[in-house]
DNA sequence: TCTGGGGTCCTAGGACCC
DNA sequence: TCTGGGGTCCTAGGACCC
């Protein structure tokens, strides 16, 4: 059996953790740059705040229900996550962390334990020591988990726990859940079963494979044998390295000039470089974008990106910024309202390990001097900016100036800055 | 008139997730 | 005026190899 556990509108949560007179109102999360809702409260659901839609669409609405709004924390939820995680790897030895706010427990010879009691046990372990309350959901797959985990989420009658056990508890779960809102079906399936007339989980499950196969590919074949109690997807007890990294950002307002877009990509280019050595990797490829907003005139929109080869793989900001603006010259087009910008690092390469460097065929043996110097400046650096705070040692090019992102409504970083924490004393 | 069989690697595009 | 950011996997098609 597999456990699946939910943190509660996480990052809601979070913000009421530290600011409980938000509990009992409603309360919603804004995406970067204020766009639109990433997380809200019960009670902004019911009012019809929905999921990813655009907050300056319901500017009457927040304002006539005194909805809370906050702009995303992401330094404060990251934080909590671990807690959270902290906690609830107590409770197997087993644990996948899915996303910031989910984690798989294998529960394989746990049956001995009342289940129920078990889950019980940990909802209240995760919210006596972080504050955040979770919803589970136990089944014999990962999809069943996961459908599970939403039954627990969406009945209040089951206090935030369900269990599918039984062939009867499964098919019943099956029949009352609509197809798009299985695990791996996104709207275009759910459309393309729409017209078939497959319109419920149950449905879905009992469909011809091969039809599944051919129509849906190899994922939604496994997501239906998952519905059908047969597992699939094996719980990753270790994360895989990425394969890609990327940092991009919107901007308040739109940017024009190649001078403040080089501050903004040396930017992104010192977060990816950065990222690259917290993984101990190496890219050997950087790409660089830059586009106006998509809801623009067509003839006002540009959409300019450029990869550049890094010749040997590299997490060194230094050369990393050198390719970046290569890159950024060449897909630059003067006369453009540039609406958001980032950065790609891939062909990704284990490295960066103390002691432990891969060679390649055209390099130099041993490493180069000047190579193992520029290393432990970006230790050093990394070192710093973990100890004071990021941003507090950087390139000189790596400038915030006017293509900042709008932030307005950011709330203290409660676990993470001291300053933060005085500033709400005073 | 006649021209195989078995592979790999890369990329773009489309699907999905939170 | 104002519409996020960061990922993964799969497939098809093209280029290439012997």
């Amino acid at each position: 059996m597999f456990a699946l556990v939910d943190c509660n509108n996480f990052y809601v949560s979070c913000e009421r953790v530290f600011n409980p007179a938000l509990c009992g109102r409603p309360v919603v999360v804004l995406s970067n740059n204020d766009g639109c809702f990433i997380a809200r409260s019960e009670e902004a659901k019911a009012i019809g705040l929905g999921m990813g839609a655009p907050a300056f669409k319901s500017e009457h609405l927040l304002r006539r229900h005194k909805v809370a709004v906050y702009s995303a924390n992401f330094t404060l939820y990251g934080d909590m996550s671990a807690r959270v995680m902290n906690t609830l790897a107590g409770f197997s030895p087993d644990i996948e962390i899915y996303s910031i706010d989910e984690c798989f427990l294998g529960l394989e010879g746990f049956g001995r334990f009342d289940l129920e009691e078990y889950a019980r046990q940990i909802r209240r372990t995760a919210y006596r020591n972080t504050g955040i309350p979770v919803s589970i959901g136990i089944g014999p797959t990962k999809t069943l988990a996961k459908a599970a985990n939403r039954m627990a989420k969406k009945n209040p009658d089951l206090q935030g726990v369900a269990i599918l056990r039984t062939e009867a508890d499964i098919h019943a779960a099956l029949k009352n859940m609509a197809v798009e809102d299985v695990w791996g079906i996104g709207h275009r399936y759910a459309a393309f079963l729409h017209q078939r007339d497959i319109h419920t989980a149950l449905d879905f499950s009992r469909l011809p494979a091969p039809w599944v196969r051919k129509h849906l590919h190899i994922t939604g074949a496994r997501v239906q044998e998952e519905l059908n109690g047969r597992s699939c997807l094996v719980l990753e007890l270790v994360r895989p390295a990425k394969q890609t990294i990327c940092t991009s950002r919107s901007f308040g307002t739109p940017v024009s000039a190649f001078e403040e877009m080089q501050h903004a990509v040396a930017h992104f280019t010192s977060k990816c470089a950065f990222k690259l050595r917290r993984e101990h990797s190496k890219a050997s490829l950087l790409t660089v974008f830059a586009c106006t907003s998509p809801f623009a005139p067509k003839e006002e929109r540009y959409w300019g990106t450029r990869t550049i080869g890094l010749g040997e793989p590299s997490n060194d900001t230094i050369l990393l910024l050198a390719a970046a603006e290569r890159a950024l010259a060449a897909l630059f087009r003067t006369g453009y309202g540039y609406k958001k910008a980032g950065v790609i690092v891939g062909g990704i390469v284990p490295g960066g390990i103390p002691g432990q460097t891969v060679l390649s065929l055209f390099q130099e043996d041993p490493v180069p001097e000047k190579e193992v110097r520029t290393g432990l400046v970006m230790e050093a650096l990394d070192r710093l900016n973990a100890r004071y705070g990021p941003g507090t040692v950087r390139m000189a090019s790596d400038i915030r100036s006017g293509w900042k992102q709008r932030q307005e409504r950011l709330s203290p970083h409660y676990t993470t800055s001291w300053n933060d924490i005085i500033e709400v004393k005073t």
